[in-house]
DNA sequence: CAACTCCTGTAGCGGTCGCTACATGTGTAT
DNA sequence: ATACACATGTAGCGACCGCTACAGGAGTTG
């Protein structure tokens, strides 16, 4: 492989952690190029524009989502809406996945200001999360699944934003609290 | 009153109002100076700095959303979870309160950027709405309608990102669904 | 009228932004 | 060795950023 593309490659790589520990505020290209070592000028040898960088980097952290998600529930073990949404919870407030909630709740906010870059973004995360929760539940009937799945998508993503701007307290509250509430033969 | 803090009362009225038409994007001070009419000279007249301007914006923000929303729904017959939800989402899902709903989104992920300026915003709003709910909510145990008020809020918030960055459908199942799990006798 | 304060336009500072022109290195094929 | 495409640094463009210095108009007070 030519090395233009071996460095796309790493410098993606970079760049995703970057994004996903610093978020969408800090990324002009002389600060994308600084976090990943390289010159702002080698940036734009790589990538064709910023929004070329910022589309590559998000799909790849929507794609890393994704794998993590995948990975860390199985897929052939299918749980009721109450214990799917206690798994996810769990997950998406963990160490691990945290860092991709506190991001998706930026992308979606800028998705809403109707810029495309974000909004194909969001769209891609969303997409994901939808299917991998869906693909998870044990609800036999399609289209109860899916609206199940919609509804803990948004459960999560509200906790996601609690988890963000609010006292832990408060997220930690209307978590049981939705646990109950879906537990109740849910 | 001396004109200069007329202006000022002047400024940031129509402020508001562009902040909730166009959202956080484009707030440079020549922006939000044009969109009140004034110049950017005289923006930092009658506020002594950016933070100034967009401070007193958000905060004026904040309190006509807690204005909104108390004169939408009366305070002396308190609701059951199940009818409160219902209320709460169709009052922020709907045309006078969703302008309100995507800035917040919008606020709250700057907030997790740990943006003080918007993060005291935040605060602000997201205190605001868990009053508000609490104080409609007929649940006799203090603490329980302090935990149903938190679910209730993450779930409104959940919406609100769908409904920012996902299609229409998906976020109407979500809500359906949520309104189903907590009428199971919540 | 004079002096003084409040208000407002002009012009521009130093900085960052996305992006590019140009020159130069550097490895490879002949 | 020569030719040539690939790779990379230097320098800077024009636009926008938050903010400010300065001068002058407008209104009030002696």
């Amino acid at each position: 492989m030519s090395r233009r593309l071996d460095q796309r490659e790493r410098v993606a790589h970079a760049l995703a952690g970057h994004v996903l520990r610093v978020g969408l505020s800090k990324t002009s290209l002389r600060q994308l190029a600084d976090a990943a070592g390289v010159s702002d000028r080698m940036l734009l040898y790589y990538f064709s524009s910023k929004s070329d960088v910022l589309t590559t980097v998000l799909m790849r952290i929507a794609a890393d989502l994704a794998a993590r998600l995948d990975a860390a529930l199985p897929e052939d073990e299918p749980l009721p809406p109450a214990a799917m949404f206690a798994r996810a919870a769990d997950l998406t407030r963990g160490r691990a996945l945290g860092p991709y909630m506190r991001l998706w709740v930026e992308i979606a906010a800028a998705a809403g200001r109707s810029d495309k870059l974000y909004a194909d973004a969001a769209g891609e995360i969303a997409a994901g999360f939808l299917v991998w929760i869906e693909k998870r539940l044990s609800t036999p009937d399609a289209a109860a699944r899916k609206a199940q799945a919609a509804m803990i998508f948004a459960m999560l993503d509200g906790l996601a934003i609690l988890s963000v701007c609010a006292k832990k307290s408060v997220g930690e509250l209307a978590r049981k609290e939705m646990a109950a509430a879906l537990s109740r033969q849910g």
